[in-house]
This record gives C-alpha cells, sequence and structure tokens, in this order.
DNA sequence: GGTGAAACAGTCGCTGA
DNA sequence: TCAGCGACTGTTTCACC
C-alpha cells in the first residue's frame, strides 16, 4: 500500500503547485544565482540541506533551467539593441529563418499574434551589422518586409520573475 | 619607469579591450554561470586562480554585472508573453510609466525609435492580466494607444552572447 | 525538515619563471 | 610581473535523528 505524504494524490508528478518557500528561493536566485544556500536560508529561514533539496527538487522539475551570467551589452561591443518584426508571406516560421538564430547577435526570436510573423531581438555592434541582419531576413524566401525598433534606452531589463500580482484589476499601482 | 606590458599604454584603465580568454569566458558563463572554475580553467587552458583573477576584473569593470537563474515562465503560472507597444502624445517616457516597471509581470521597459515610444516585455498568468495591464498603461497621461504582440512560440530566448560575427556582410550563413 | 560530519571547491600566500 | 602550486576557509552534500 502507497502512503501519500505528497499531499494530495501520491501519483501525482510534474507541475507540482509551489509553496512560498519555493517563490522565495526561486526570487533570490533570479537575483542572484551565485548566493550560498547559507545565506539564501537565512533569507526563507530553512536550512541549508532543506534548501539545496528544493532547488535540486525545483531543477528536475524544470522551473529552473540554470543560471546564465548577465553581461553588458555595450562593454562587450554590442551597444545597438533593435526589435525586428518580420512580415511574411503564408505562415511565417520557416526553417529557413530559423537559421538566423545561429547569429550570436540574435537573442530572442518568438513567432506572434498581431500584424507581424515573428519578432526578433538583436544586440549588434554597429547600424551596419543590423542592416547586414535585415539584409539576410529579406534574403528568406516569403518574407516580405521588416519593420525594426531601435531601442534608445532601456529602463528594465530582468530575468523571469517568481513573484505574480495575484489579482491584477483591483491591484493598486504601488508607490 | 613604467614599463608597458599591458599592450598599447600603461595608463589606460577601464574600457580595456577584451581577449580571447576573457571572450571565452564570459561565453562559458553565459552558458551556465554555475560551473566551477577548475572547469572552466580546463575548457580555456587556464589555471583556476588565474580564471578567478579574470573574472573577478571583468566584474569588476562591469562586463559581467551578475548571474541570474532562468526560470520557466510556464512553470511559474505566467505562460502567457507579449510585447506591448506603446504610442504616447509627446515624449513617452514618463515617470508615470516607468512606475509600471514595478509589476513583476513586466521584465523589459525600452524607449525606441519607430512608430511606438515604449516598448514593454510582459509575461503574465492569463488574457486576463494582460488586459489588466493595458489598463494600466492607457491609464498614464498621454498615451494614445497600445500595439500588443503576443507570442505564440518562443523559439530562441537566450542570455547576451560574448561573441560576436566579426564582418557580418560576407559571414555565411551556418548550415 | 534539522543537525552533524566528511568531501569538495574557492581563496589567499608563496615560489618559480 | 604573471602563471602555477599548496594550505586554509568556507560551502556543498551526505547519513542520521
Amino acid at each position: 500500500m502507497i502512503k501519500e505524504t505528497n499531499g494530495i494524490r501520491g501519483g501525482r508528478r510534474g507541475p507540482e503547485q509551489l509553496d512560498l518557500f519555493d517563490r522565495k528561493i526561486l526570487g533570490a536566485l533570479a537575483e542572484d544565482a551565485l548566493q550560498s544556500y547559507a545565506v539564501l536560508g537565512k533569507a526563507v529561514n530553512l536550512s541549508p540541506p532543506a534548501v539545496h533539496e528544493r532547488v535540486k527538487r525545483l531543477r528536475r522539475s524544470g522551473v529552473m533551467k540554470g543560471a546564465h551570467a548577465a553581461l553588458d551589452g555595450t562593454a562587450l561591443g554590442k551597444p545597438l539593441l533593435a526589435f525586428v518584426h518580420v512580415e511574411a508571406a503564408g505562415w511565417g516560421k520557416s526553417e529557413r529563418l530559423m537559421q538566423l538564430c545561429r547569429f550570436p547577435e540574435v537573442e530572442e526570436m518568438h513567432s506572434v499574434a498581431g500584424d507581424a510573423s515573428v519578432i526578433f531581438k538583436v544586440r549588434t555592434g554597429s547600424p551596419r551589422a543590423l542592416e547586414a541582419f535585415l539584409s539576410q531576413v529579406h534574403a528568406v524566401p516569403g518574407v516580405t518586409g521588416t519593420k525594426s525598433y531601435v531601442a534608445l534606452s532601456t529602463y528594465l531589463e530582468r530575468p523571469v520573475q517568481a513573484e505574480m500580482t495575484s489579482d491584477w484589476p483591483e491591484y493598486p499601482l504601488p508607490a
């Protein structure tokens, strides 16, 4: 006989709900993934092994996919950030278009609903490099046009946040 | 007398150029910020203390700003990703608009050149929550309209890459 | 999930080139 | 002056309560 120690159903696996401890741990790791389990445990009132156990579980379940260094694009020689909207005849997502992801300048690629088929987020070293990317996009069969939005200032750029505003409509604007 | 051992000028400090070792280290840390200096050193053929010294220097100079955990939006209960373009009368960037960054659903905010003043990247739990965000945007004085691009699929989403394609125009499409 | 101990890696000082 | 080596400190991680 199987003892049900996991809450509701013993057989449930995968999309298990996250409790407040998990949210706090994930939020702290999203801010700084390099802090030790000791300080992490202090922040959430848990022992280091307990934190470690939860982090391992969160990584296994796929909620936390890893940790990445945050690099400064300008310092790396890529001061130009742009969002490129691609309009295409028919179904925009083609194998040919996805090959553009090979370029290290491309950071994101989404297919979207709206008056665009695909949106690229591109960080280049110069307007010339952005032009070269656009020429590559236009060389893809089916592409009918592009619209580029060059970032003048970036006021916020952060990873996925663990918190949610529980009830949006009534949520007050924070002071 | 000061010996010039740092390449060109001994007195230069701050925006020092990155050599191939730095690029490799940064690239490896962008992929996985949690790997030890030992394996990092093996990857770039450097001793662990040497790698550590370089990482410290890169953090001081601001090229590497930190490390963040990569969380899965869907697993966190935020399956809906959207880019919201804000059109505003006059200069779009207002203090009132920047307060929207307080919402954890907002991940990016850029002022851009093009037929939009500001672009938000928003990750919400439901269409209802996105609607609530849009209502907050429209409540900001000066905002004349919004255009939302809801992501249907995300084909690529990665941090700033350390590599650059040295010469874009002639760069061949990778197979 | 908490407590202890062992294994491990990060960190500093030293030596050699 | 810089890279490689060894000892100390702190963290990770395991077995047990």
